[in-house]
RNA sequence: GCUCCGGUAGCUCAAGGGGUUAGAGCAUGUGCCUUAUAAGCGCAAGGUUGUGGGUUCGAUGCCCACUCGGAGUACCA
């Protein structure tokens, strides 16, 4: 039986794409689960993704990290179970359909019809679904989108209600009123982890500095700084550090200013003229009355005096604080603490309300200027300039958001802190740091989750509240439908349809309907491992055995988004981890070192990276560019290095041997054992192809992309440029003897064992190899992504001959420098060449690998440079990593000693194993032969190399016998390119005729039996008139032709 | 502001629990092998390991400060 041929040159679509069409037509996806249904569960979980955008590298980055593992698991035989999942709710879907539908508000979005809105976003949420399974697809990223959960459905739904419902009877849910980030254009409070994703560097905003006149100090005011002039109509008090020391200063118009002493000098440039006439701490000016620069808001109660707060710095501004309870945190807690009213001057659009009379309805940051110019022209206003900070701006629509006091649902996270930092400990993060530096940050910072969105196209939230602020959660439609006492079973559990649905409160009978709010998607994503499988409504078995997730994987910025709520809902709800080994990828930047945005326009496309390279290019980059948590440049030809490099690489060793293979009628026979038969060539192989299996393996268990895959390149690189090109002559000698079969399975266990350790990584080339090699009848039943990971032999590991084979490809790689210096082609034949290894010069390292150097430098001999009877420059080098240890500070003046020795007479000293003594100062030392290397410079009649300690020299004499040989292989060396140009098969024979010059034809008449058996040629014939083209072999004239015998 | 990650050859990246001469690939120059591969194989050139201090016999690695790039984070009023 012989293998399916292989052409030399690789197509690479065609392949994968063929590839692709086999793992359809026969299911393996599906196979590779089915297969392991008895073995370990493995669990695997997906981030959903939203598919109402286009998919970009960076998702080909995680989902090429989400796909290795899970592939490695089953070929050791676990049961990896791959649902995939859609995210479909959310903000980022309603902003797509208000931009279709060209709506620009709620109002638009209520009077066009919350049902038909909402109709349109289940639409959107799918909008690139093909897009997305079609590059799924391609890249081989194995997951079940046939029955991928989906979160509007109603099971979804459901079981979120029922999560939210054990919540509320932990009494982790509860109605604030607190001061959040409001998006205006949005109409909802964000959440924090949305609240992080918008951050806006060098923002410019006003900064002013107003005066606030105090009442029983005339001519003297509070100094106040504010970003904000929109929230000086809510102003209720001032704050200052009762710490801090405040001064009094008097300005050139008699009026006076008071500010923090330590800001007096930014404050005050040189040209303003001052002076301080009053000092005082904080505490002295707590309790003074000002008058507030508005009054258009009537209140009760008492108002506009200094209260005392700590939080208050002189870092910046005055140090005197303006407070708008409803308009920061911090204003928010003094106002409750000291009983301020908190002035509602702005609505849920953002703008003036009526009472605020100049600016009413007017945006309030477009107010601003109009602020400003009334405190002018009021001479309020000290000084106005422009600041640049960071600040937040809503995620999905780019609107600035406004810090606003907002009544809201929370859940009370807080509660769990201490665990969730606990439980974070517990999981293995990849890279590390994440855990206690980006996560454990977060979960250290950890407030309450602000889960209520005042939107559409969402998870409703299942409140229902009656007249009285009563309110409780629904947990399944069967308690809906027995609130109601009517069946639910078919509502549509999105708004409208629920905000319809009323009921008598149980214990009251009041009529109880449903809050307006939907919940914070985030909470959908982190509901996945329950609400994928409609828990605990049913499947309640595959739900213990699919949670928690062994291994999840996303980009860094999941921190705070999915890994948060994930771990935040599992906590909570079943004290547990949701995960226990996570990838966090670092981001996909530009060449330039850019992140990749859409605005920018720098995205790689990468159906362009795909179409040109292929996904296990592709894929391998990812894998093998950088460690995955590092963020990293990206563009088109990196991916191309990769196919030169590697895959035809690869390609060419594995189309070399089917050829050969299938010339000889080689097939696999289990009964011929390489360890017994194999030569030194063939042991070392295996031994670096074990230690690779190790390697690779062990990455592998330790979630280490990298690791899994940059070993394999180096060991191809070792497999086609060192092995297959000094065994090449094994393959083709007419003999079938022991030598040549251990070749071939030497090769070929090298070639299967590549496809198996390369499955998880380049899924299609693996499969291709793996098929071609098995030579199983039915092809179909086979997949390396069905077969078992293999196992490596210890004892076949031979660090040693390892050592020794890089050792010697150093000496070789040496011995070309040598000829290249000398100007020595390779083709003419050298006598002899002599080495140096310093230590090692005395092994029988050279006598054994003698036959591989000789041919790979095309010399008569080689031996060991000899001590004895040539003349040789040595010289000594103290070895710092032994003699500095050992000696600390005398270590300088003992290499300066050492130098000084004769280094003839310690170089034969320490190569015979004897100490040298050396005198430093008044100490006489005794250096061990270990401690100093003995090196070898050059030496007249050689052409040298010589790097690390390590030399290579030729005896450059030429005899007439080597240039007649060197000649005769030029004249094969010819013939083979006619061969190749003529198109002959690599194993049709040959008749040649020529026509020679001088010493050319006498050196091909001498050498004519190593020629024919070189070109395979049954003759070769001298004759006067030859038809060719004249060529030139040195100074000598040639003419040759070949006929197909 | 604070925290984290990074700065190594023109480019993309390694290594280094301090120690002889800091490695690959690409690109450049140059040469060459070939009955697998010119999409190949060598060789050369290319580095004061971001800057400045410190610890040490010895720092690219450890410590401090600074700087640049990126990310995260914050009650910046």
């Amino acid at each position: 039986m012989k293998f399916k041929p292989v052409n030399s040159r690789l197509d690479i679509e065609n392949m994968e794409l063929e590839v692709l069409k086999f793992w359809k037509d026969n299911q393996v996806f599906k196979k590779s689960m089915e297969s392991r249904e008895d073995g370990r569960t493995y669990v695997f979980y997906e981030g959903p993704p939203t598919a109402n955008g286009l998919p970009g590298s960076h998702h080909v980055l995680s989902r090429a990290f989400k796909d290795i593992f899970p592939r490695y698991r089953v070929m050791r035989g676990d049961y990896v179970l791959r649902r995939g999942g859609w995210d479909t709710h959310g903000l980022p879907v309603e902003i797509e359909v208000e931009k279709q539908l060209g709506l620009t508000g709620k109002e638009q979005i209520e009077s066009y019809g919350i049902s038909q809105f909402n109709a349109q976003c289940r639409q959107s949420a799918f909008e690139y679904i093909q897009e997305w399974e079609k590059l799924t697809d391609r890249i081989g990223f194995w997951v079940d989108l046939e029955t991928a959960y989906v979160t509007f459905e109603n099971d979804y739904i459901e079981s979120i209600w029922w999560i939210l419902k054990q919540l509320s009877e932990k009494e982790l849910i509860y109605k604030g009123f607190k001061v959040v980030p409001y998006c205006t254009r949005c109409g909802t409070a964000l959440s924090d982890h949305e609240l992080s994703l918008g951050y806006q560097d060098n923002t410019s905003d006003p900064s002013i500095f107003v005066k606030f006149p105090l009442k029983d100090l005339s001519n003297t005011s509070l100094l106040i700084w504010t970003t904000t002039p929109w929230t000086l109509p809510g102003n209720v008090g001032v704050a200052v550090n009762p710490e801090v020391d405040y001064v009094t200063v008097e300005l050139e118009d008699a009026t006076s200013l008071i500010v923090a002493k330590a800001l007096c000098t930014t404050l005050f440039t040189d040209d303003t003229k001052y002076s301080v006439t009053g000092e005082m701490k904080g505490t002295e000016l707590v309790g003074m009355e000002y008058e507030p620069p508005y009054s258009f808001i009537p209140f009760e109660g008492k108002a506009h005096y200094v209260i005392s707060a700590d939080f208050v710095t002189t870092s910046e501004g005055t140090g005197v604080v303006h407070m708008a309870a409803a308009f920061g945190a911090d204003d928010m807690m003094v106002a409750t603490k000291y009983d301020l009213p908190i002035l509602m001057t702005v609505d849920e659009k953002g703008c003036f309300v009526k009472e605020v009379v100049p600016w009413s309805s007017m945006w309030v940051k477009d107010a601003d200027p109009l602020i400003i110019d009334d405190l002018v022209e009021k001479n309020l206003m000290f000084k106005h300039e422009k600041y640049l900070h960071t600040y937040p701006f809503c995620w999905r629509c780019n609107t600035p958001l406004l810090y606003m006091a907002r009544s809201t649902w929370y859940i009370s996270t807080t509660t769990f802190k201490s665990r969730l930092v606990e439980l974070n400990k517990t999981i293995n993060w990849y890279p590390h740091h994440i855990r206690d530096g980006r996560f454990g940050n977060w979960l250290d910072n950890n407030v309450d989750w602000a889960l209520g969105r005042d939107r559409y196209w969402g998870t409703p939230l299942p409140i229902w509240m009656d007249e009285d602020g009563d309110w409780l959660i629904v947990g399944s439609v069967q308690e809906l439908s027995e609130l109601t006492d009517s069946n639910c079973s078919e509502l549509d559990l999105h708004r409208p349809y629920v905000d319809e649905i009323v009921f008598p409160n149980p214990k009251t009978g009041k009529q109880m309907s449903r809050v307006p709010e939907v919940i914070d998607v985030w909470f959908d994503s982190g509901a996945m491992p329950i609400a994928q499988w409609h828990y605990p409504f049913e499947n309640s078995e595959i739900f213990d055995q699919q949670f928690p997730a062994n291994y999840i994987c996303e980009a860094v910025d999941q921190t705070r988004g999915w890994f948060y709520s994930l771990h935040a809902i599992s906590t909570m709800l079943f004290n547990s981890v949701a995960f226990k080994n996570v990838a966090c990828l670092g981001l996909i930047l530009d060449e330039n070192g850019q992140k990749m945005s859409k605005s920018k326009g720098n995205i790689v496309d990468p159906w362009d990276v795909i179409d040109k390279h292929g996904a296990d290019a592709f894929r391998w980059y990812l894998y093998t560019a950088s460690p995955a948590g590092q963020e990293r440049r990206f563009s088109t030809d990196l991916v191309g290095e990769v196919v030169r490099n590697f895959t035809l690489t690869l390609w060419n060793t594995y189309a070399f041997f089917v050829t050969y293979a299938n010339l000889d009628s080689w097939s696999p026979n289990s009964d011929f054992d390489v360890e017994d038969k194999g030569s030194d060539i063939d042991l070392w192989i295996i031994s670096e192809l074990n230690n690779l299996v190790k390697d690779v393996t062990d990455a592998l268990e330790n979630y280490d992309a990298t690791g899994a895959t940059r070993p394999i390149e180096r060991f191809v690189d070792l497999l086609s440029n060192w092995y297959v090109r000094l065994s090449r002559r094994r393959f083709w000698k007419t003999e079938d003897d022991s030598d040549k079969k251990a070749a071939y399975a030497t090769l070929y266990q090298c070639l299967l064992t590549i496809s198996k350790l390369l499955a998880p990584s380049m899924p299609f080339i693996a499969d291709e190899l793996y098929r071609n090699l098995i030579l199983d009848d039915d092809e179909s039943k086979n997949s390396v992504h069905l077969s078992d990971w293999p196992d490596y032999d210890a004892h076949l590991i031979d660090q040693n001959l390892n050592e020794e084979m890089r050792l010697i490809q150093k000496l070789v790689s040496l011995g070309h420098n040598a000829r290249q210096s000398a100007q020595l082609k390779v083709r003419q034949p050298l006598s002899e060449v002599v080495f140096w290894a310093g230590g090692k010069t005395k092994d029988n390292l050279i006598e054994r690998y003698a036959g591989l150097i000789s041919t790979e430098l095309n010399v008569k001999k080689v031996r060991w440079l000899d001590s004895a009877d040539e003349a040789i420059v040595y010289t000594l080098h103290p070895l710092p990593k032994q003699l500095g240890q050992k000696y600390g500070s005398l270590f300088p003046g003992i290499r300066e000693a050492i130098k000084t020795l004769d280094p003839v007479d310690a170089s034969s000293k320490l190569l015979g194993g004897e100490n040298v003594r050396v005198i430093v100062g008044s100490d006489d030392i005794d250096i061990l032969p270990d401690e100093i290397e003995v090196r070898v410079q050059s030496r007249k009649g050689f052409a040298t190399a010589e790097e690390g300690g390590l030399v290579a020299g030729l005896v450059t004499d030429l005899t007439e016998d080597l240039i007649m040989e060197g000649l005769a292989r030029e004249f094969v060396r010819k013939v083979q390119d006619l061969r190749k140009s003529n198109g002959f098969d690599i194993s049709d024979r040959i008749s040649i005729t020529y026509k020679a010059s001088g010493v050319l034809n006498d050196a091909i008449g001498r050498h004519s039996g190593y020629i024919m058996g070189e070109a395979l040629a049954l003759s070769l014939d001298l004759v006067e008139d030859v038809e060719g083209n004249e060529e030139k072999i040195g100074d000598h004239h040639l003419i040759v032709s070949l006929q197909k015998s």
